[in-house]
DNA sequence: TTGCTCCTCACGTCACGTGAGGTGGC
DNA sequence: TTGCTCCTCACGTCACGTGAGGTGGC
């Protein structure tokens, strides 16, 4: 045992702040000198311990993986400076991250997260004109399953869907399409609202469709919504 | 097979920025629900597991565990909003870890990490002095150690020895025993040099001794450091 | 004697990642 | 046929923590 090694390990790891496992871990991981034993076979540490686990703590809360810390304590000085800048780089982006986190982590409670920030701006107009929330949440719906298995058709068609929504007759449309959801299906205002319907996609440009058809199948479906007044409605759309 | 359930696990693990093995993870873990099959027993999801699964991961990656996540995606409004309100307070001490560990990085090449703010300064003051590298870092090993196996004593004494370098004649002594490391051993200063030391002692209010005789041994042995000169000027001390 | 600190295995945890060996659709 | 995506195990990784069963000094 050398002159300087009197500190049993439960003193060193509160000297540092550390558990006693983790030293006992530090040791075995070749990153912290093994002790000398006393008598009793207890490690018993020096001051150069104390200074390593010191260094070791503060690169490892600093996020330095165990086997790069062993790699920067036989550094040499140079190679040791540029680590410590490098390793300063990376908390300010891990402190940027957090500040991201922080900001989607306040975005949950809305829909902002879920969909693109063109879709969330169409939504918006939506609510604005007075939608129902039921179809909301289902247009919404449906921009998230074409955003993930389209993500550039689907670009085109939300800006298509946008600039529509600028034709008053569209929107006229749109909203009593929203509430012939409940409405009885012998409702004697839905032929007119099929016509009407008809006429003004007949008068448009077609969109572009999807290669594949399930896709199609998507857009012109509504997945999971449907009434005796909607089904009627979509019977009469067809002939 | 639902109406919506129509993208393949790849699809949704990119939509939502997370990775196949994380999506069917929490799958396994009960965080998503468990999807329906295609024919080839793929799995297919719909809106709501994309839904679901970018709450999990803006969850994760505010360092939620995901067993916290699993209550959480059950939890009622009033319980998430007070969630979100702790998690973020979480994120925002993180954050402090964060900039304390860079403070911590910046002063890992100097010695300020490894002993407390009073022998730092007591350090600086030697070095003031004009005193060895040598004999500086040989004191801060001993303090290091001191205040590892007895803290509240190492306080006092390492202000007794603050104190102590106001007086003029204890500055001359301790120069000149540094000095003293590479002289001779048969160098007539240091008769002179131990009576000096002896006077200026026996002139002073003894430290109180700590009870552990082995601590006593650290205060007065100066572990690791001795040189021919220093240890006739010990046997010259003691008698 | 009691309580405290220390010892050595061996296995557990957390959130996935890796890799083997295979199938299904264009 | 080739390349791509998907499938199911089983085991690995990282930095320790937990716990069992024990010893040594006051």
């Amino acid at each position: 045992m050398e002159d300087g090694d009197v500190i049993t390990i439960g003193r060193l790891a509160a000297y540092a702040g550390v558990t006693i496992k983790a030293v006992r871990h530090y040791t075995k991981r070749g990153l912290l000198e093994e002790p000398a034993r006393d008598s009793s076979g207890y490690r018993r540490y020096g001051a150069r311990h104390a200074i390593e686990l010191v260094k070791i703590k503060t690169l490892a809360d600093a996020g330095v993986p165990l086997a790069r810390v062993k790699e920067l304590l036989a550094a040499d000085p140079d190679q040791f400076a540029a680590a410590i800048g490098e390793i300063d780089r990376a908390l300010k982006e891990k402190a940027a991250e957090i500040e991201r986190a922080r900001a989607r982590m306040a975005l949950l409670r809305t829909d902002a997260l879920f969909v693109s920030a063109e879709v969330a701006r169409y939504l918006d107009r939506l609510a604005g004109l007075g939608i129902s929330r039921r179809q909301i949440e289902s247009e919404r719906d449906i921009w998230i399953l074409l955003h993930a298995v389209a993500p550039d058709e689907a670009r085109a068609w939300v800006a298509d869907k946008i600039e529509a929504l600028g034709d008053p007759e569209f929107r006229a449309i749109y909203r009593a399409t929203d509430d012939a959801y409940g409405w009885e299906a012998d409702d004697p205002r839905l032929p007119d609202l099929a016509r009407r319907s008809r006429e003004w996609l007949a008068a448009r440009p077609p969109l572009p469709m999807p290669a594949d058809p399930s896709i199609a199948q998507l857009v012109t479906a509504q997945p999971g919504a449907s009434s005796p007044a909607w089904d009627r409605l979509a019977a009469l759309m067809r002939g």
